[in-house]
DNA sequence: GTTGGCACTCGGTAGCATCGAGTGCCAGAT
DNA sequence: ATCTGGCACTCGATGCTACCGAGTGCCAAC
């Protein structure tokens, strides 16, 4: 496609304009580390790639910046970047002293990301669709108020409060358990909907009444992957770029879990680890780019991490980061 | 303190600057409602605000602003505030659809406050150390490996993965989440600090190993009341100020969930349900103002809403609506 | 005590010249 | 045939000046 002096050029404007986020001219080109050509020569080249779509003009006698397209040769050019010593240090000792929940480490985990590439970064755990539940609980919070508890196999917790019209004997209670359970243990959540309750000659019992209740109550309010999602280091978004009115787009992206889910999601179905603009599908992302990673638990994908950033970003970094994060994350959840 | 006019005057004043951001000078204030002197009286009486500290000039020839003092006058001055009709249908459409989990709730909270001020929005949980256990059960997730949960009175869960040296029986099991739940339910859960293994003159048991590592999990990583807190609308603060890096430090704050918490803990606990400026005590926040309305379930308070917004925000909407949403998430939450 | 009038201040904006980083192109060197 | 140095040209950025106008403080008159 491109040949390879055509390629150091793009290589040497995508690593300029990432540094100082200034358009480059064809004199910095030609001092830049690998190029051995005149100015003039530069000059020709980069006209060229203007044609061809990888550069582009902010005006006439400007530097030129890289396109979407450009970034796109660039990082598809890119060799497996590694990670710097220090950063690499920062992630060795940040999973070895990683504690507590499940959750709370993966909400630290976007703010390691976030430190190492200073942008914001995004964790999405499994979706709850795929764990199996393990055992079912009911607990009484008040008479006729239920809380149904399901621990998953993957240890993460399904709860929901339930408002029973009337007050249920304990009997009752425990009797509905062990109903669900019989149902539900080694199913996946969703399974609620096809507990049937038996019907009675006699009409509803209590039993019945504390099962429907509990499918009634995930009828009407889904499972959704929401609170998998942890979102960190947004504030680095603030300096990224200069129109505000982009600024508070992406942050309020950022603020919209569901959307971050689909979102990386979406990106990871495509088979993509960077997607550049546009390529987010996503109209106030247009200036931003998201480098991401899955992460396995026993050999099975369950989650992605990610970093978002300006579309000038530092892709080596952030595909270095991200990869050895996802993998020590993959890890540390795999040994407990 | 201040005379009737002064204090007009500076309510003027006030008012108008929240309105424009902009220095408000004498011949505005005298066309403001409420005012009849002429604008040279204003001229007089503002420079006596300035002198006694309500009003600063941003350079000479500019109109006046409110310093941090005039802001804590014209908060005090204010009677109750009510919150406009179509603002209140809002509110009352939100927690008559209201529903799932608490969790869920608050955090839509918070986006329902951000859309109503403006502003970025925050809901404080009820500490966790209040709530008492209703339950204990302990699930096996692979051999070596078990789930505490604890179910608390307030419909809450505590959970905490613990790695087990060896695999335990199910019997073993069993036998310990009896032990504890002996010893917790009916207690907060710091209460495990003080379950004592029994020693046995055979050595420790299966019982008491899996005691004592609940207990050293819960000691290595104690509860703190960080996933409490929820935090929506900050994309609302990046065009609160023009300096970018004020921007970035209180995204910043609003990123560290402890720091929210004590913030808003630390200002109710001083009895004030405004605080401006260095009155949060957060240097960063020296450009904000914070407004907080505790909320109540069944009388007893559990938890705090509050606004952060620039130190020009609508006070009379902000306090409004704080005190709403205050008292229907309240009532919302007692009745199920 | 209040007010209109007045001189003064000073940030913001518009106009203008200048500067310089950058470009495209061409003619000569390799 | 390709590269390169040279050159004329473009155009945003920077700095200067003039000016406008919103606003002030002060004073004399009502």
């Amino acid at each position: 496609m491109l040949d390879e002096r055509k390629a150091s050029i793009l290589r040497a404007v995508v690593e300029e304009y990432i540094q100082t986020a200034q358009p480059v001219g064809s004199g910095h080109v030609a001092n830049a580390p690998g190029i051995t050509v005149s100015s003039a020569t530069v000059r020709n080249e980069m006209a060229a790639l203007e044609g061809e779509g990888y550069l582009t003009q902010p005006h006439t006698s400007a530097g030129r910046i890289p396109t979407e397209k450009g970034y796109r040769e660039f990082v598809d050019a890119l060799s497996a970047p590694s990670l710097d010593r220090s950063a690499a240090q920062k992630v060795k000792s940040f999973f070895d002293q990683a504690h507590g929940e499940i959750e709370q480490m993966l909400a630290d985990t976007t703010r390691l990301l976030a430190g190492l590439t200073d942008s914001a970064a995004v964790v999405v755990g499994p979706p709850r669709e795929v764990a199996r539940v393990k055992t079912v609980q009911l607990v009484s919070l008040t008479p006729s108020l239920v809380l149904f508890v399901a621990v998953m196999g993957n240890g993460s917790i399904e709860k929901r409060t339930i408002e029973l019209g009337i007050s249920v004997s304990e009997d009752g209670l425990h009797r509905g358990a062990s109903l669900l359970s019989e149902a539900l243990v080694g199913q996946p959540i969703s399974a609620l909907s096809l507990v049937g309750s038996a019907v009675h000659a006699e009409g509803p019992t209590e039993v019945d009444l504390v099962v429907s209740a509990v499918r009634e109550a995930f009828r009407v309010a889904p499972l959704d992957d929401s609170d998998h999602v942890f979102v960190g280091g947004a504030s680095q978004m603030v300096s990224a770029f200069d129109a505000v009115e982009t600024v508070r787009s992406v942050l309020t992206i950022l603020e919209q879990q569901l959307v971050v889910v689909t979102l990386l999601r979406d990106v990871m179905d495509r088979g993509l680890n960077v997607a550049i603009g546009s390529e987010t599908g996503m109209q106030p992302l247009e200036q931003c780019a998201l480098v991401v990673a899955p992460y396995t638990v026993d050999g099975e994908q369950v989650g992605t991490v990610g970093v978002l950033g300006p579309a000038r970003m530092n892709y080596p970094q952030a595909l270095a980061a991200v990869a050895v994060v996802g993998k020590r994350l993959g890890n540390r959840l795999s040994e407990g």
